[in-house]
DNA sequence: ATTGTTGGAGAAAACGTTTACTCGAAGAGC
DNA sequence: GCTCTTCGAGTAAACGTTTTCTCCAACAAT
């Protein structure tokens, strides 16, 4: 009868009885409320620290009505970028006692739904979503319950949700700017997944840049790398294979830049000597590769600090800005190895090292 | 007076009293319990679509004693192999409606700490911990609430919580025997942080299948590169300054193989003709770095699986293997192409391509 | 017909907290 | 010295579920 599946763990009250308080006192010193006594709140604290007391989260969001988590949505945990974010994110949320409910979609819409729903249930505070793509249904049911939402890139333009917009144009500019400067004109564009809003908002971005400078982007020259490496490989056979083979691409995302070099490696066409390549995101990575890769940078960090603030501001009504601000994030080009100027090209094969 | 924070999210009862049946049978419909009545069923699942009604989580998990969500800690997630692990677990979770709380500690004693601590306060019901270095006291905290747990790698010989042991000799030794086969003697190895249990085992294997092959392992060609880009650059930086260069170099972990690879490259040594490397861990990168990294594989999905199911058996304890089991989980060599014979060391410098 | 059984639905008691609310003691003002 | 505040601690009522228990109806068996 008192053999209970599991020893039944310590609870408010056994720490009450030992520091002979009431409940409510050990709450109160708990929750550093200043009108306790300090004589009891070292009572409490001595008894807490005795029987190693952990106060059951479940039970305080329960009542308080706030858990304290806030989900995160990405789209591929394996594309490095978004640990970058992941875990500054994770830092900042830690610091203000934040948990984090994490979930990788695979820029699947079914299963971004499931999670939006696996969060609404757990009673995350707020969610940010960084992959954009969700039924109205659910979005209403979002804003129904007034959850505090925060879109990273490209989110929908609803009254109350924050966004963070993520200027491309500069950066893209700086990038076409350079290759120009170096006489590149048949520039190559990989770009993401189609039905991903944040990659045709790269794309658009890379075609508003060539116009600017006057460049024509034939058909074909944008083509989709699915922001993967493979995607990447898959993109450069394709712009490889044509009659006027671009001397320069640029991609939307650092890991498809992977694999077009790596494919280029093996087509043995030399980067950055017979192709100059740049790449988005700037990854850590990206400084490593052979050649260290030219990318187009946004910081993770920066990207992880407003999203989270965002978040905090909405759900802490008190502070400002209020919910539905737009913040914004500037991108610029980091120069490394992957580009030069363009040859001539019927030049002789490269020496060895590019840099 | 009417006017809360919120709207108060919907009930339990507000879907009993839509469908006019008692909240005990929306509870048993909610969790599928066979008694209830075809027709009730139907008009609570009727309810509970036109209101919109999410169950409440928290609420469930207190009565139930059940969170339905594992701890996942790991060190580092900015180092690709975990991302690996996280998706291939999280993916098994939703399967199974785990959630997961995911941690990346940075090898950081203290935060790991903290992170377990969360964890229990959240009430999670097992963790899995791919880092080792922790309190005893902790470890205590945990064994007393009968918290499942699961060590990757190496853990503690701890009565009740399952192991999963990562024969790292069957690769390693395959690794050794392909370098000397293609005629190595120096041979370097760059280990990880010495605090790091799965480190030190790593780098314990190399120096076992080294003496079986009869080879020596001088004074300073094991040092440590952190298992970062950034330690393999330093690593290999120190390991070059060397008066008898090593012909080949292992890394404990892929990517501060990467980063000798890159620091060899600025060195002006060509992989692999002037320097084997081998990675551990095969990324997915592996495939994609040039040249292609050699590297000792494990299986992430595998590894995922195991460390998911020896929870899963451990809570549903009706289900074997008991807890406390060991899982095994092998490696194996994959060849790439960033290993090659040793060459005559007076050589002429190599051409372009090495592949 | 009468009594047992069975099965399924509702009532009510947890679960471990926070947070009004109550209440007594101590200090201030006259 | 008496009432009026103020302050801090304790009591009790939530929070939204699951789950045990109770109860009633229906049906089987005698």
């Amino acid at each position: 009868m008192k053999n209970r599946k599991k020893e039944k763990a310590l609870d408010i009250r056994d720490i009450a009885k030992h520091a002979k308080v009431s409940i409510a006192t050990v709450s109160r010193t708990i929750n550093h409320v200043s009108t306790v006594d300090p004589d009891l709140a070292k009572r409490v604290w001595k008894a807490i620290d005795e029987l190693g007391y952990y106060p059951n989260t479940q039970a305080r969001t329960l009542v308080s009505g706030k858990s304290r988590i806030f989900g995160l949505v990405i789209p591929d945990i394996t594309n490095p970028f978004f640990p970058g974010i992941v875990q500054a994110f994770e830092e900042i949320a830690i610091q203000y006692d934040y948990e984090i409910l994490l979930t990788s979609t695979g820029n699947d819409q079914h299963r971004m739904e499931k999670a939006i729903r696996r969060m609404i249930e757990r009673q995350v505070d707020g969610v940010a979503i960084m992959t954009f793509g969700m039924e109205e249904e659910l979005l209403e049911h979002l804003h129904f319950r007034k959850m505090p939402l925060v879109f990273i890139d490209v989110g929908p333009p609803l009254p109350l949700v924050s966004n963070i917009r993520i200027q491309y144009q500069i950066g893209v500019r700086q990038a076409v700017q350079h290759l120009a400067s170096h006489h590149h004109r048949r520039i190559a564009f990989v770009s993401g997944p189609p039905e991903l809003k944040s990659a045709t908002a790269r794309t658009l971005a890379f075609q508003n840049a060539m116009a600017e400078k006057g460049l024509e982007v034939p058909d074909g020259m944008i083509v989709s790398g699915h922001h993967t490496v493979e995607g990447g490989l898959a993109a450069f056979e394709q712009l490889a294979a044509r009659t006027e083979r671009p001397t320069a691409v640029m991609c939307s995302n650092d890991v498809s830049a992977i694999g077009v070099m790596r494919k280029a490696y093996e087509l043995g066409i030399q980067v950055p000597d017979d192709l100059s390549v740049i790449g988005f995101d700037d990854i850590h990575l990206a400084e490593f590769v052979i050649p260290p890769l030219t990318s187009i940078r946004m910081s993770q960090t920066e990207l992880a600090r407003l999203a989270f603030h965002a978040l905090l501001a909405d759900v802490e009504r008190t502070s400002l800005p209020p919910a539905g601000t737009e913040y914004f994030l500037t991108t610029e080009l980091v120069l490394r190895k992957s580009t030069a100027p363009v040859r001539k090209p019927a030049a002789e094969p490269s020496k060895t090292h590019p840099f």
